[in-house]
DNA sequence: AGCACGCCGACT
DNA sequence: GTCGGCGTGCTC
């Protein structure tokens, strides 16, 4: 309609009709604090998108409220392009947990809800001009009838016969079916213990009340059975359930699709990584969060969220229950269920005949190690390779060595644009390589010093690769095959590789801390863990707590359906309480000392925190901003009225100063109260927004980091 | 964050 | 004479 000019000129002043518009605040995706006012033609209702010209370009933005009279003069307010009518407005659930996620995270409205819509939804290059073609709703649904948004198991398959719960899991199920709408269940189970089975109970009594349930996962990937799983055993009204999947990994049009299957009620089951947490669900029932402690539940750059925290909140606000999975959960989880917080189920053995595996402590401090393998974990490999069972060496670390020295002049291959080693890979055809794992950056291996000339270069330490080859020598019938991050690169290597591992053409697998995730492995008898000390003495105070996690879970990789599976650790600390721990299969115990070490000195859970983190070409720059930041509240004390029970410490160098030529500081703030914590937050980010601008500084706040 | 305006340096 | 460097100012 709006061909000519003077058509146009109706748009920007439309008729004064008394009531005939509205006002609308709308959040949009900009850095500012605030929402933004515009006049609208109705229908329009809060929840509902608009494409509003914002300065010299129009953007997709969210109606959060239709105020009675706008907060600038009127004159000044613009009218709303257009208003989206394909999808229905975003429910108020959905806009209270977008609200929330901005206050808590400390970002503008706008910021925290428009990058959680599928892409299509907030371009408006997708509802105007040449190729928008009705828009990419109206696209997708032309498109459904050949590809459905969502699957579904045929009525057979639903049919699957479902084995019967023992009493543990029994008492779990019966537990979450009891919780009158809101509470958080803690299932305590270590792998193979049967935490699936009562997942699929709960849902499936979710489904049959007609509600939608939410299923979380870490990454969806490294799970790839979960979802014909589900698939499979769970119905809704008599029918297989409809169930989308949402994951990082999906092109845009897929993800619009199980986004829209979610918010239009069709998908019953929504399948997700940490991002699913935002998908609207008109009639969520239920939230599982399996694997909570897994720290991908972080979004580790935007808006930092925590998906597990935001499920927890969302239950909470909606009413509804929200099970938490876990064998070793986070101490903050643990915490909570001690208290009596979150209702607590274990699940003691595991549900089918496997034992747990014996776990054994190799003390490395005075043992002759071949590249890295102690005699005793050489030894076990052979006696269970003879034996046809399958053996894994996990070593997390990956490349040929992490580190080429000259032997004379002792230097070594260092990243150029990061304070960190070029580790060495070993590419097809001899062609090996320098790399940075922290930037990117490669180079040909020089063949000589290039400070001294000399050509005695030697590879110092290891990773996986070189661990591949030293066992090649070793064992040189044995099949052998690497898993990590480099063998993987090909999209579906990953799964090529793991299924050789189980058709059995696989004896020795190295892998690094992928191959610890999902995959379970008929035939492996025996774990095998390098350097894992060096988990142990990483930087931060959660070091231990992910050390034990991660140990647990790959060794429950071992003998989860044989008997008799093995799991060895080598170590200089074989006295180190993660150690003792995990020798008797302990995480009760292990928590009890990590709490109360954490009590003791007054760590999370038992304090709050925030990192403040600069970025400049000069750590100078980013250190005197860190210090500007924190002289703050001590200029303006008046309008910080928690800042008592505030500790702000030192600003400091990140461990690793230098990544891709930007310089790095943090500054950590804590409180043993978190709403002390949350309103100094609240002021001292706005703050902050100042004080970056003209500096040539950038910055993020980060809530409840996991690693500091 | 974009996006434009604006005011000084080297080039077809 | 212009093309273009990125400083700074604004967006309901």
């Amino acid at each position: 309609m709006s061909v000519s000019s003077s058509s146009e000129s109706v748009v920007s002043y439309p008729d004064k009709k008394a009531g005939a518009t509205v006002w609308v605040r709308v959040a949009l995706d900009v850095p500012l604090q605030g929402l933004f006012d515009y006049r609208c033609l109705p229908p329009v209702n809060q929840g509902d998108r608009v494409i509003v010209p914002f300065g010299r370009r129009k953007l997709i933005g969210v109606v959060v409220d239709l105020p009675a009279f706008p907060e600038l003069d009127e004159t000044l307010v613009r009218d709303v392009d257009q208003v989206l009518g394909d999808l229905p407005a975003l429910p108020a659930d959905w806009l209270r947990l977008a609200a929330f996620a901005a206050s808590y995270y400390q970002r503008p409205l706008g910021e925290a809800m428009l990058p959680t819509l599928p892409v299509p939804l907030r371009r408006v290059g997708a509802y105007q001009g040449k190729r928008s073609a009705g828009g990419p709703v109206s696209r997708l649904d032309r498109r459904a009838g050949k590809t459905p948004a969502f699957s579904k198991a045929s009525a057979q398959e639903v049919a699957a016969q479902a084995p019967v719960l023992n009493t543990a899991q029994q008492t779990a199920v019966d537990g979450i079916a009891q919780l009158a709408g809101h509470g958080v269940v803690l299932l305590h189970g270590v792998t193979g213990s049967g935490k699936t089975e009562v997942y699929l109970h709960a849902a499936q009594a979710t489904l049959a009340r007609g509600k939608q349930v939410l299923f979380m996962v870490p990454e969806i990937n490294l799970t790839p059975q979960l979802e014909a799983v589900l698939q499979s055993r769970l119905a809704a009204g008599g029918e297989p359930c409809a169930l989308a999947v949402m994951h990082s990994g999906l092109a845009d049009g897929e993800r619009l699709a199980a986004w829209v299957a979610a918010h239009r009620g069709r998908a019953r089951v929504l399948l997700g990584t940490r991002m699913s947490v935002f998908a609207p669900m008109p009639e969520l029932g239920l939230i599982i969060v399996d694997e909570e402690h897994d720290t991908s539940y972080k979004q580790q750059e935007g808006l930092r969220y925590s998906a597990r925290d935001l499920a927890i909140w969302r239950a909470r606000d909606l009413g509804v229950p929200v099970v938490l999975g876990s064998a070793t959960p986070s101490l903050e989880t643990w915490r909570h269920a001690e208290s009596g917080h979150y209702q607590r189920y274990t699940l003691p053995d595991r549900a089918r005949a496997a034992q747990m595996p014996r776990v054994r402590l190799v003390d490395t401090r005075r043992l002759d190690l071949d590249q890295g393998f102690s005699p005793q974990l050489t030894e076990a490999i052979g006696k269970r390779i003879q034996a046809g069972e399958q053996a894994l060496v996990f070593l997390n670390r990956r490349g040929y060595a992490p580190v080429v020295n000259c032997a004379s002049c002792g230097w070594v291959s260092q990243c150029p644009r990061c304070t960190a080693y070029a580790v060495l890979h070993r590419g097809p055809g001899r062609r090996n390589t320098l790399q940075c794992h922290h930037c990117g950056y490669q180079a040909r291996v020089p063949t000589a010093c290039p400070d001294c000339g000399d050509q005695d270069l030697k590879p110092m330490g290891r990773g996986t690769q070189r661990v591949e080859e030293y066992l090649a020598e070793c064992f040189p019938e044995a099949r052998i095959a690497r898993i990590d991050a480099d063998s993987t690169r090909l999209k579906g290597s990953a799964q090529a590789l793991f299924s050789k591992v189980h058709a059995g053409e696989v004896d020795i697998l190295v892998g690094t801390q992928m191959v610890a995730k999902g995959h379970d492995f008929a035939r492996l008898g025996l774990v095998g863990v390098l350097n894992a000390d060096a988990m142990l003495f990483a930087q931060d105070f959660r070091a231990p707590e992910r050390l034990f996690a991660q140990l647990m879970q790959v060794a429950g990789r071992a003998g989860r359906h044989a008997a008799g599976g093995e799991v060895i650790i080598q170590t200089d600390y074989p006295d180190q309480a993660v150690y003792q721990a995990l020798l008797r299969h302990d995480y009760v115990g292990f928590a009890k000392y990590g709490l109360a070490e954490r009590k003791a000195v007054g760590l999370p859970p038992f304090a709050y925190q925030a990192l403040l983190t600069a970025e400049a070409p000069a750590l100078a720059d980013a250190l005197a901003f860190l210090a500007q930041a924190r002289a703050l509240p001590e200029q303006a004390s008046s309008s910080y009225p928690t800042v008592s029970a505030i500790t702000l410490y030192d600003p400091v160098p990140l461990r690793i100063v230098r990544v891709a030529h930007v310089e790095r500081a943090q500054l950590l703030v804590e409180s043993s109260s978190r709403p002390a914590l949350q309103s100094f937050l609240s002021i001292w980010s706005l703050a902050l927004h100042t004080l970056a601008r003209g500096a040539r500084i950038r910055y993020h706040l980060e809530i409840d980091p996991l690693e500091i």
